[in-house]
Order: structure tokens, then sequence, then C-alpha cells
DNA sequence: CGGTGTGAATTACTTCACAGCG
DNA sequence: CGCTGTGAAGTAATTCACACCG
């Protein structure tokens, strides 16, 4: 198991996860890898391959039991405790996700819990009730309290600087709303979210239609 | 060229993009797939045979001319043109995106212009000055003035209906901003974006530390 | 039987390495 | 020379196919 488990594996973890906290809601308790795999899009053959990189759960000739896989599942990803995650920036885009605090990310485990600004005019504010601090202050912070995760939320001509100081401070996930890419030491994960980029992707396919018949 | 590209080539080129906008913005009249590289994190084989793909832009000796391949990348990627967007639901989420409208969807390029509801109750509400209007009547509004790109953003339990209802009016791109895979007919393709996912593969990582020594 | 778990085969993607050109 | 464009080599991910077990 401290196999090297491939990135595209775990991306595909949470899909899982929320497949089987439907079936456990509707009150199923078996599921095969097949029903999995309609349901989800995928081929129930990465479905047991992904499975078999963290364990033996399915039952042969039955299935896997929804409940024991859904648990698995929990510990694997870290969804059986709370996360708490810092908030960088608090322009438009961050007062945007913090708005997601409650419909979104609170309700999935995460809450954030602190705001910061490295522009001293906005220090002092409110975000959906968090008081804007001083991103100055983050070591001091990290210190008294640490907190893992950050949503990088500025404008892109700051991010660099800005991961930098995030990364001195200790922290070691960050998910990066801005458009552009950051770099950081091995150890620390960068995650990009750009809903601009997803849109773009789509106008490729609209702007070269139809290679013909395509097959999928 | 009508040889089948791969999407993940297709997902590089908007980083690309971006990139080549900024060099051209700074002056810059000639890059190396080098230099993009490192701004990017990216091999120079990678780019120079994902550009490869598209045709011969490069300069041997010299590098990529920044005016040349920004304005190629746009023809390639439809940026040479508006792309007027259809925003279904008109909820929390939908009206956290909706916000984005201004901020960062119209400078890339995309305009919200029309706001649908299935709940009678929500139709003739006003969602960042679009008019919620009633998704029975998409069929008739589409035949008026089709929109090919529909942004999905309601609950999950009603997504894959009003999915089957956006695809018999015609539209062929949706980003889908719900937790649940849609299943389409070939030829409509579907982006997903979650925010929360992003997060997700990010607490596994911290759930499961350091596999020994992460190189990378 | 029916469905998992998994090596082996296949396919997809990335990187190498070098010929060729400005 | 320096850097592109690209077949060939190498890696990674997916799918196959079947032994095995409840």
């Amino acid at each position: 198991m401290p196999l090297k488990i491939p990135d595209v594996v775990i991306e595909r973890l949470p899909n899982y996860y929320r497949q089987l906290t439907e079936l456990r809601a509707a009150g199923v308790s078996t599921v095969s890898s097949q029903e999995i795999g309609e349901a989800l899009d995928v081929t129930p053959a990465q479905i047991r391959k992904d499975l078999s990189y963290f364990g033996r759960f399915g039952k042969q000739g039955r299935g896997y039991p929804v409940d024991r896989l859904t648990e698995e599942l929990e510990t694997i990803l870290g969804f059986n405790r709370r996360w708490r995650v810092m908030l960088v920036g608090s322009g438009g885009i961050a007062r945007t996700i913090a708005s997601l605090n409650d419909g979104s990310f609170r309700p999935a485990g995460f809450d954030i819990v602190r705001v910061y600004d490295s522009d001293p005019a906005r220090v002092g504010r409110t975000v959906n009730g968090n008081r804007v601090r001083d991103l100055a202050r983050i070591d001091a912070d990290m210190r008294d309290d640490p907190i893992e995760i950050a949503i990088l939320a500025t404008p892109g001509a700051v991010a660099q600087e800005l991961t930098d100081a995030l990364v001195q401070a200790g922290v070691c996930s960050i998910l990066n709303y801005t458009s552009v890419v950051v770099h950081t030491p091995p150890g620390v994960e960068v995650r990009h979210v750009n809903p601009v980029l997803a849109l773009q992707t789509l106008t490729y396919h609209l702007a070269n239609p139809a290679d013909p018949m395509a097959t999928r």
C-alpha cells in the first residue's frame, strides 16, 4: 500500500465516494463495479483497479458492501474529519468563493476560518463574516494556530509572491483560483481551479466542429 | 491536421495562450519553448509537440513569434469571437457563478445572456440583471435565438433531467457545476467543474502524508 | 454462477534525441 | 550555432481476460 498511487486515481475517488453515499442513502447494501461504472461513466475494470490500490474491499460474486466501502473511502480521503481553510484575497473572486462556504464547502467538511489580504486598505473589512487580516501577520498566526489549506484568490500579478509567503509560513496545500501557474517546492501540493479554463476547452470543440464522427 | 488531437493537449493550450498574451503585453516578440516551459512548469518538448498538432509556427534557431502564435491560438481556441452562454439554475451556486460574469467570464469573451430555472416560483426574479426564464420555454427560445453553451448550476437531483432538456433543445456544450455526472449523447461536450472535488484531492495528500520523499 | 482482483496486453501520453533549417 | 519539428523510445494509464472464491 505504500506503493505510489497515480494522481488520476485519487481524482476519481471522490466521485466514487459521492455515488456510494447516494446508494447508502437509498438503502442499497451491496453494489458491483458494473453498477457504479454505469452511473459514473467509468469502466468497471477501472473502478476495481482503482480500489485495489487501497485494499480488497469486494466480495467475489456479490460486489462491494456499500457501508464498508464508504467508510474506507472516508478514511482514505480524509473525509472523516473537518478541514479548516484560509482564504487569501478579499476582492471579487475571493468574495465569490467565500459565499460557497455555506452552500458547498461547509457541508463537504471544509470551513473557511480566516481571510487574508496583503492590501492594508482592505484589512479590517469583513468577508462573509470573517474579518480580513493582514497577510504580513500570517507567520505569527500560523504559529498560534496552524491551518494546512489555503485558497488563493487574488489578482494573478501577486499570486507567486503570496504563494511564497504561504509556503514560508508552512501552508502545504494550495487551491489556486488565479489564472497563473505558481511554483512551489516539492511537498507543497497545488491544484488549479479555473472556471474560465473549462469554458475555454469547450469553445475549442465549438470552433473546430466535429472531427468526423467523434466516436465515444 | 484533421488528425485526432488528444484532449490533454487542448487543455494545455489556454495556458500557453495566457502566457503569450503576457509576453506580448511586455513587448516580447519572440519566445522559445524553453522559456514558455519554465514559466508554466511544462517541458519544452511537450510544448513543441502540442503546437505541432496545429501547424509549424516556430522559426528554427529563433523560437516562436509571439504575435503570430497568439493569433493562431486565438483562432484554434475560438477566442477571436465572443460566446453567449446560458445559465441554468437560479439558486445559490448559480448566483455565485453569475457574479463571475463581470469579473472573469466577460473579460475572457463569455457573456451570460440568459438565465433559466425549472421552478415556477423562481421564474421572473432577477439574477445579476437577467430576468429568470422558465426552462419549459427553452425550445422556443433556442429556435428564436440559439445559444451553444450552457452552465448547469442546479441541485444535483435534477441535473440529468435538465441536461436532457438542454440537449433536446440543441445545446451542445455544457459546463456542469453540479456534483453529479450527467450523461449525454455523443457530440455533446460536458466539462465538470467542482471546487469541492479539487479540495478533496488535496485532503487525500494531507490525510496520507508523504509517500517517502515524493520526488517531483 | 457472478463479480472481484490482478498480471498481461493494449493504448495513450510524454520525453528523447537528432535531422534540418534559418 | 540555436531551436524547431518529429519519428522513435520510453512511461504511464487503461482495458482485457481469466483464475479464484463466496
